[in-house]
DNA sequence: CATCGCCTTCCTACCGTTCGTTAGGAATAA
DNA sequence: TTATTCCTAACGAACGGTAGGAAGGCGATG
């Protein structure tokens, strides 16, 4: 059952480092500590593997969606996530670079994430009905943007990215009160 | 002097598409329409033909948005020069997942490229002094997700983006009059 | 309690293929 | 003549994947 987990972790790492067709199954058997062949043992494929991975990061990330209610948080919480959760780190380059088998699968999937986003700002009452369209594209829009900047950016223009964005789509597009 | 250029086309191309790993001399030789030992008359290795590639391709895009004056130009163009220039292409993707020998120069490179759009931003009269380090920030995170859309989103949604996030930065920092 | 078979997990050894690259030669052009 | 550009042939290394067996845990059966 342990093995099974760690073999995920180390591959998501690495796929999310070197991408798909820059990793090798040498590479991931070196960081869990087996010889190649034992991978096997518990996937049938590097597709299958890589496959498992991505299904697992889209689901994690809908949940996350799905669970978090504060909209700035959603968005500050990339930060610490992409250091600290290797399937977090996959989710966001495999969704900029899959390889070829999977692409479709995948930008669909992300469309269904960027739509789940969107599907929040349309229910948050404190923004007004006729700036909903515009607020969902600028919020998806600031997601990505944040992803971006983890994957080749530094964590601290990263951060900066979140706060000037926040205080700009705060202040055009909430009514009343105010934001932190 | 005509084919170092067809490969260099190609290559991009396929660079573009499925990364450096995920392309094979093979899969260029072939497109070029020549065997693949004669790639090397050209170009001494795969890295060599990778480096030129991102060298020309960071260089055009610093002079386009040398000579663009035009801010909003400058994003709009993106949209077409992504379809129909394959350097172009290759500079975005390879932005984002770039071979390791690579990676620090290319991060390096694309970060000269940011502080080009944040100069021209502080260039610009009609934005506030004291606005104008938001401005910039906004800017490049708008170049920075349309760059995205484009690589995994449609054109319809990446002229939408674009649409949006101009309307908004427009409103949000520059005074007086309005542009289109 | 012992032991049998079974399944899982790991191994060594090796498969065929493809990778980037080189050697060496023919053709062309300056 | 010399340099350039293409070719065929082939290199060693690395790739994803398979064969076949050893070791260990597990429950069922005697």
């Amino acid at each position: 059952m342990k093995m099974k987990e760690k073999i995920k972790q180390e591959a998501a790492s690495l796929f999310a480092e070197h991408g798909y067709a820059g990793t090798s199954l040498a590479q991931i058997s070196e960081r869990v500590g087996i010889k190649k062949p034992s991978l096997y043992a518990h996937y049938k494929s590097k597709d299958h593997l890589f496959e498992v991975l991505a299904e697992e990061a889209f689901e994690a990330e809908q949940q996350r969606i799905a669970t978090t209610e504060d909209l700035y948080e959603l968005l500050s919480s990339m930060l610490h996530l992409y250091e600290q959760d290797a399937r977090f780190r996959f989710l966001v380059t495999s969704s900029f670079f899959s390889p070829d088998f999977l692409k479709k699968e995948i930008m669909a999937q992300y469309d269904v994430l960027l739509q789940s986003l969107e599907g929040k700002i349309y229910g948050f009452e404190r923004i007004p009905d006729d700036q909903k369209e515009d607020a969902a594209v600028m919020y998806t829009l600031i997601f990505d943007s944040i992803a971006v900047e983890l994957c080749y950016g530094t964590k601290k223009r990263s951060e900066k990215r979140l706060d000037t964005a926040w205080r700009v789509f705060t202040h055009y597009f909430l009514k009343e009160q105010e934001k932190k």
